[in-house]
DNA sequence: CGACTTCGTAACTTTGTGCAACTAAGTCGT
DNA sequence: ACGACTTAGTTGCACAAAGTTACGAAGTCG
């Protein structure tokens, strides 16, 4: 209608040496041509069944992944968060392993720590401080955190990974207690990761029917 | 930039008669005109800083209501979902008390039973159901459902308002720790609710603090 | 093969939740 | 006037859930 534009944005968020990171790709193009944003574009209406798909075309253009997790995070919007005017950024967020990360081809991403202060352009700052918040939020309650750790991974591992979400160090016997409440968890009988002087741990993988699909606990934690 | 259009919708939700419902306009101009639908519109770029501000310039336009609060609830998307073309709505959900609605002077607002069925234009119903979905998950830990109670309001009467979001009867004993435990609400003293023969009731208001921001409890209920 | 490390579980302690019973404070009927 | 009735608000207790401690299991390393 009036003079406004219409783009998706996405925070690939991903977990490496115990920090959250999220994936940045130089722009190609003006304006902020050169420097580091979040992977982002224009919805095709000739293309695109909705913004869920332009954000997932996006991403696979732009860094060769196809995301297992991709929530919508939230809208932004206003006359001065892009240069180039009143504008509408349907931004979502993505969880992928570091592993998936690193084989991705295209390897001009830049993982860069979320804690760490740095310049972005447009609001992306803004955009990323949002899809951390939300996923710190989500971990207190849900499976969110299990695509941060790859197909398979030991429950020491994955309560690492909890850890580094909420900040602060859980209860081994409880964290336990409620992946075995959840019920979403399978062993890979006879898979063990022996990983040092010690004993090895069980091998576990998220069950099929809650590949794509979110868990929740009634009481967190 | 592409054919496509960006507008904004609000489901404006209130408690009547101990069932959520939904405020619904009757349309003013094609498509789908003198059809009961949420209050939408297009974002004034001219005069709108962004779409929050849009959200609550239609809802103040179209029924004279300056929500207490609004939040983002999801943005909308794709072709087929309204008949003019490939477009975006950015919907929000205000939460306002009954006597609010009373008193609007557009009295053309139309309030419909969330969880009775009726056919409505676009994609409204998914975006009731959804904003439906969202106010009683939050429902579950935080202060939320204080915005239906009005601004003074007994700890019985708050608790029919919970009841009513969960669709649960909740322990009256667990229900005024929590409250307590949130710490959000002062008693108005020497200000009774005495509505029939019984002990009145004390009223209670959310502290000025609280007035505009939500507060969230640990571990639910 | 004993020392050491982490994994995994069991027994116990502490904390939180839900129920029942009680008192408080009003109205209504007789 | 006062006892019956109703809902408000509180107290104490029983049970469930979460955290703590401790210990056996299963590896590596010197």
């Amino acid at each position: 209608m009036d003079q406004l534009f219409c783009t998706v944005d996405v925070v690939l968020l991903t977990l490496k040496e115990g920090g959250l990171h999220v994936a940045l790709l130089k722009r190609e193009r003006p304006p902020f041509q050169d420097v580091a944003a979040l992977p982002g574009g224009f919805i095709h209406v000739t293309e695109d069944i909705d913004a869920r798909h332009a954000a997932l075309r996006v991403l696979k253009e732009k860094t060769g992944i196809v995301a297992p997790y991709l929530e919508q995070l939230a809208t932004f919007s206003g006359p001065a968060r892009d240069p180039r005017g009143w504008s509408v950024a349907i931004a979502y967020y993505a969880l992928v392993s570091f592993e998936v990360i690193e084989r991705a081809a295209h390897q001009d991403i830049k993982l860069h720590a979320v804690d760490k202060k740095l310049d972005l352009p447009f609001d992306h700052r803004s955009i990323i401080d949002t899809a951390v918040a939300r996923l710190r939020s989500k971990s207190q309650y849900s499976s969110l955190p299990c695509y941060l750790a790859g197909d398979t991974f030991t429950l020491p591992g994955l309560q690492r990974v909890y850890e580094a979400l909420m900040g602060e160090p859980l209860n081994k016997v409880s964290f336990r207690r409620k992946m075995s409440e959840m019920g979403m968890l399978e062993a890979l009988d006879g898979q063990y990761e022996a990983g040092g002087a010690h004993r090895p741990a069980q091998l576990h993988r998220l069950k099929t029917a809650y590949r794509e699909q979110l868990m929740t606990l009634e009481r967190g934690l």
